[in-house]
DNA sequence: ATCTATTTTTAGTTTTGTCTAAATTTAAAT
DNA sequence: ATTTAAATTTAGACAAAACTAAAAATAGAT
């Protein structure tokens, strides 16, 4: 009952503020037991490094973070738990605004960051299965599992990639919306096979197959796709 | 552009807790220029009548309620609107996770609590649209339109019904889950048909025809039934 | 090793939404 | 028309989450 009761206070009774916190510290690799400075969550989250010392020691005290002051701050086992639940959540709804409601790519983040913090073990679960399990966001990011297991694909950037080597298009660094309207405009899609024709030593540009058609690519752009090799 | 903020100020950034207190002001009455009170209120949503008061300040201020001190509050137009706006969401959220992710009707309130402050327009019109446009949700309560239309329907509760007289089950008046529940285990849904066969002055109970099958429903029972006459 | 410049924390304030307790107003009953 | 009981509001306090400005600690450069 008491460690009922531990449970709820700390998975349950999250507020949305605390979440956002948890999601931000994984997202700059507080996860991989490395200290996070006050600063650069700050600057993520686009706050003031006084409040995230302030939250740094409420998810101290709650075990979900380990805090030592000037040092920063990295995740509990516990902390990872939570925030990879809302990552969880955050992708499977952004595959869900895709898939079924005909949103596109750059329209689903926003709206994702809300349907996040809805609180529902259930919900969750029936969307997963509606989607079929589906184990990429609609940015090409690893969907945690229900057990908090993180598949990472065997990618590289396009840039990284030699000439002549052949792959998928499976993923976006940058997920901005200016981005992704510039890739739709240029008909450049996750799935899309590619081919890397010659690169130039200049200004690093790439020329390369995309479906069988010729393009030239900058390097801003090369170095914010991921492929998966084929061979 | 200084309207443009106006409108943003008060149907964009509406708080959690306004939005629900103007639901709650809504489903007492409070849009058909009734004055309700704060007692009623605080009531209705477990709080205290203080907090109510500082409330209706503040939503009178927003020009969402028109408050007077010691008569209490009752909707503004603008604030019908907004109510509605919550409550289709609400509504609609509801026959979602019926009808596309099998949830059962006593479950469904909770989960709809959270996602009707969702914001995103598009969002909701395209869950509308996924659902072909209902017109009432699982309790066979009325989804107000996209403008704020309400399309009440001629019911009247099983338990007012005539002898003989013949109707289609369509709404619950009382929602709660032990209802519900109670429903479901002696097979009473939305749509059946009914016919009213006896009635006994004794306890008010009704002998009825339902689908066919010959039952006996208590008045506690057939005065939480709404029934649209056949004829 | 000391001094700065930078980072980080502390202390005190603000806003939102709540509460309790006290004061006020209303309404009901005589 | 008073009186009293109930409803309602005010005043003051608190918690969460943020901020600003000042103080303290760290790290880099000499």
């Amino acid at each position: 009952m008491l460690n009922k009761n531990v449970f709820l206070e700390k998975y349950f009774l999250m507020t949305r503020s605390e979440e956002n916190y948890l999601k931000t510290i994984f997202h700059l690799g507080g996860g991989d037991s490395k200290s996070i400075t006050t600063n650069a969550i700050a600057e993520q989250m686009e706050t003031k490094p006084s409040s995230v010392t302030d939250m740094a020691k409420k998810l101290s005290e709650k075990g979900l973070v380990d805090y030592v002051r000037y040092q920063g701050v990295s995740l509990t086992d516990a902390g990872i738990k939570t925030a990879l639940s809302i990552i969880r959540k955050h992708r499977l709804w952004e595959v869900f605004l895709v898939k079924k409601l005909d949103f596109s790519w750059d329209e689903v983040h926003e709206v994702a960051e809300q349907l996040e913090h809805i609180k529902s073990e259930k919900l969750i679960d029936k969307i997963d299965a509606l989607l079929d399990f589906p184990k990429y966001d609609p940015h090409g990011d690893p969907i945690p599992t229900k057990d908090g297991k993180f598949q990472e694909r065997d990618e590289k950037l396009l840039s990284d990639m030699p000439i002549n080597s052949n792959g998928i298009c499976v993923g976006v660094k940058d997920s901005s919306v200016p981005f992704l309207k510039f890739l739709d405009k240029n008909k450049i899609a996750l799935g899309n096979t590619i081919k890397v024709l010659d690169k130039e030593d200049f200004d690093n540009s790439l020329r390369i197959q995309m479906n069988g058609k010729e393009m030239r690519i900058s390097h801003q752009i090369a170095s914010n796709l991921y492929v998966k090799k084929n061979d």
